[in-house]
DNA sequence: CATCTAGCTAAAGTGAATACAAGCCAGAGG
DNA sequence: CCTCTGGCTTGTATTCACTTTAGCTAGATG
């Protein structure tokens, strides 16, 4: 065993016959798994609303803007909100809902790799009281932050929850 | 305002003109941006080593895994290993890199969302030592967890750091 | 009423990601 | 030397994300 695995309890090891199926991972994937859905998410995260300027930031064609962020929508991660600023007609803006809000962690997990292994594209995520570097981390909820070969993957039978989880 | 965007400072606040194309989150879907990539890392992270079994878990076609763990290795976030069993010809496995292990509070992330988003898949992590459930959360280098809108986003200047960043 | 614009939608086509089926190769066991 | 098995490679076909181009619509403005 290396340091960089995660050890697996119960009936996962020997794990040949664990559905893959159902791995959150793969269901998060297929709602956000494109490179399209999770860039239009960076945006609304840096507060873009707009139609046009989700497309033109993200650098994606109006169509597929217009079917990612319907689907987004349809997902319950943005919700379309009625708009209108004096002397124009109603518009829609695009909001994040807390769904949408909660895949932060990822994307700023996704930002500090890519800014360590890729060369620094010169942005940078700072607390805004303290001024100290935002990181996503493992924290554990005794408060701990874990190395990867002291995380455990169990399989929770149905109603066994951890402590201080609701 | 809203409470689920970032704060943007500097040169970003307005932000037309800054270029997405070197954005860090971009640039490393460039190279994990494929469902299979992510699943294939989250294999690895289970501990699979052998390429019959990443194909056969993660649910897709050989030539698939063998063109997507290429890429890993070429990036360097997989390396691989020769080993040999006893009575057995040496073989390749695959193992992480601590490029490719550095990516795990990104799946961190999504599993948890995922289980909390779109109902609960059964699995959980939990800290070897204490037994507490393990989250990726955002952290600032001085302890705070901050919450999306004490975030800030800012450019640094070369070589300008932050407190606490080597 | 005609025009203009933001916010889309429709149609057609490209390229990448994937599946499925089949075959190749290197060595250990017989 | 023949077979078996793990680790791939080489097809072919399909699906899907995306682009390009074009057009549509509701309302404010002239």
């Amino acid at each position: 065993m290396q340091t960089s695995t995660i050890r697996l309890t119960g009936p996962l090891d020997p794990r040949g016959g664990w559905a893959a199926a159902n791995c959150p991972i793969a269901r998060t994937l297929d709602l956000v798994g494109t490179r399209s859905a999770l860039l239009l998410l960076r945006e609304a995260f840096y507060g873009t609303t707009r139609f046009a300027d989700f497309a033109e930031r993200v650098g994606i064609s109006e169509p597929v803007a217009a079917a990612r962020l319907r689907e987004l929508a349809d997902h319950g991660l943005v919700e379309r909100v009625p708009y209108q600023e004096p002397g124009q007609r109603t518009r829609m803006e695009y909001r994040l809902t807390d769904k949408g809000a909660d895949l932060f962690p990822a994307l700023v997990a996704l930002m500090q790799w890519g800014e360590r292994w890729l060369g620094p594209a010169g942005v940078e995520l700072r607390h805004h009281e303290c001024g100290h570097p935002v990181r996503a981390t493992l924290t554990c909820t005794a408060g701990h932050q874990p190395a990867i070969a002291d995380v455990d993957l169990v399989l929770r039978s149905s109603r066994a929850t951890a402590p201080g989880t609701p």
